[in-house]
RNA sequence: GUCCCCGUCGUCUAGGGGUCUAGGACACCGGGUUUUCAUCCCGGCAACAGGGGUUCGAAUCCCCUCGGGGAUGCCA
């Protein structure tokens, strides 16, 4: 059995066509399916070879590895439709030949014309079949006048269509009502998505259909075109789509919707496909945290919800923070990296066992790797001055209390560089009556600039003797003198 | 408008005629741990869209209404 992904290459990969995606990849690994990539580029003006790239990119980033696709051949190639003109030539031949299409010589502009006064009269558009039956005296005086015919599909009146599908069940469409003949391959010469959808299923030997919801309605003309040629047509199963919180489809307005964005922000993979399993699907024991493995065991086409989920990016955040605090220390070292460097710091010149220290000592503050950003000054500034709300708590006047006590223990020397890690916190604590809350945020605020971070005992000594003194002094020069 | 799909806590879902005073997770609220924020632990709030059937019995089956979504391209 095949599956595939055939994405079009108009842009960045949509979080949408990416659970497209995932679905498809963990319905194959789970029951030892083939996994196709095929790239449909036939929309000339849009299609890039840079946006096919990174939507290969993001699907590798994914974990996702697919058999046969553009970039490793397979025996059914190529798997860029632009580059399969020639195949598909052949069938448009076999069925204008056999009368199931004709030219249509209406210019896009008559059509719209058409088009916009039957909508107003609030009826569907269906073509008006005028070039279906034109002889050929006509045809030669459109060609004449310079025109460039398009190929349409003849639609059978009254004829019954039956899709049956695994995760809605069987949906009966009349063809009166899909919009009458429709275009297979335009004026330019250039083939329809609708069209070659299917020659490239068959000839590619896909056996399931998995795709978005969007595509039910575009079905019943596939299955028109398999009848036309005398193919039999593939299982469906259409998934219900992503919604953003408005319950509309989810766009960009929504937040962020391409998996580029979501690798940027410090997301893991594999929170990412735990979490986009999770939409429209459920384990049996209610389990949420799982691995690719456990998935793939658990997964089946026929329990897919058929409802349309909303995509909730908090749950999201706390899953990948889950993913953050249980990954494997080496390997998130290296993940933050980039993000460290992003602000402002040099992870290279720092020790590496003190760098896996200091994220041992923030991975629970983190969700997403880049919420670093925030924290990792604490231990690599000189200083880290105060945030807005460090140095509003700052300005309180027990606050100021614990700044003069512990500016004296650092410069009489009761705390130096032997003692800090023990002495710090032991030392202001003796001498004020102060404690819990009023004790340790400000405490937290001096030493640290912040108010949320690591543990106070872990922080220490990570941050050292050294800029430990020159905040403490630098906060009794700001906030301590009149 | 027309065609098609869908409808359980705010959100993701479990449930498929009796075991449902409807279970879990996120979020939210409260408590505990941490003499601190976060983490972690415990507890709470909160839903079968509405109306008709069928049945001894309906969240579960049927119909209607309403609501939401998708399609309606010489886009995919």
């Amino acid at each position: 059995m095949r599956v595939r992904f055939a994405p079009s290459p108009t842009g960045f990969l949509h979080i949408g066509n990416a659970r497209t995606a995932i679905i498809n990849y963990l319905l194959a690994k789970s029951n030892n399916w083939k996994f196709i990539l095929r790239i449909e580029d036939t929309d000339r003006e849009r299609s890039t070879r840079e946006s096919e790239q990174s939507i290969l990119n993001d699907l590798s980033w994914l974990g996702i590895v697919w058999d046969e696709g553009p970039d490793k051949g397979g025996s059914y190639g190529p798997y860029r439709q632009s580059e399969r003109f020639d195949i598909y030539r052949e069938y448009t031949e076999r069925l204008l030949e056999e009368n199931n299409a004709y030219h249509c010589y209406c210019t896009p502009d008559e059509i719209e014309t058409v088009r916009k006064k039957v909508e107003a009269e609030n009826k569907p558009y269906e073509c008006v079949n005028r070039c279906g039956e034109i002889g050929d005296d006509d045809k030669k005086k459109f060609e004449l006048d310079g025109r460039k015919p398009a190929v349409r599909f003849r639609v059978s009146r009254g004829e019954l269509i039956t899709v049956k599908d695994y995760i809605k069940g069987n949906i009966t469409f009349n063809s009166d009502n899909i919009g009458g003949d429709f275009i297979i391959v335009r004026s330019d010469g250039y083939p329809i998505y609708n069209y070659i959808v299917v020659l490239d299923d068959i000839l590619m030997k896909v056996s399931h259909v998995i795709r978005g919801e969007d595509h039910l309605s575009n079905t019943p003309k596939q299955v028109l075109i398999h009848r036309a040629l005398g193919i039999p047509v593939p299982e469906y199963a259409h998934h219900p789509l992503i919604l953003g919180p408005d319950r509309a489809k989810l766009s960009k307005r929504h937040g962020i919707t391409s998996v580029e964005l979501y690798r940027k922000e410090g997301y893991l993979p594999e929170a990412l496909v735990n979490y986009m399993a999770l939409l429209g699907w459920a384990t049996e024991d209610g389990a949420e945290i799982l691995t690719f493995d456990e998935i793939v065991r658990q997964i089946d086409l026929k329990n897919i919800g058929k409802s349309a989920s909303v995509f909730d990016f908090q749950k999201l955040r706390w899953m990948n923070g889950i993913y953050i605090r249980n990954y494997p220390v080496d390997s998130l070292v290296e993940l933050f990296l980039p993000y460290i460097t992003e602000a402002g710091f040099d992870p290279l010149a720092v020790e590496e066992r003190h760098l896996k220290s200091i994220i041992t000592a923030v991975r629970g503050s983190c969700e997403v790797l880049s919420d670093i950003k925030k924290v990792i000054g604490i231990f690599l500034s000189e200083l880290n001055e105060p945030d807005e709300e460090a140095d509003k708590m700052l300005k309180e006047d027990y606050s100021r209390e614990i700044i003069i006590l512990t500016e004296k223990l650092f410069s009489g020397s009761r705390i130096n560089g032997e003692n800090f890690i023990e002495g710090i916190i032991t030392m202001i604590k003796e001498g004020t009556e102060l404690k819990g809350k009023k004790l340790f945020m400000p405490v937290r605020a001096m030493l640290t600039g912040r108010l949320k971070g690591p543990e106070m005992d872990a922080a220490i000594p990570l941050i050292g003797f050294e800029k430990l003194r020159k905040r403490v002094e630098y906060c009794f020069n700001t906030y301590c003198r009149q």
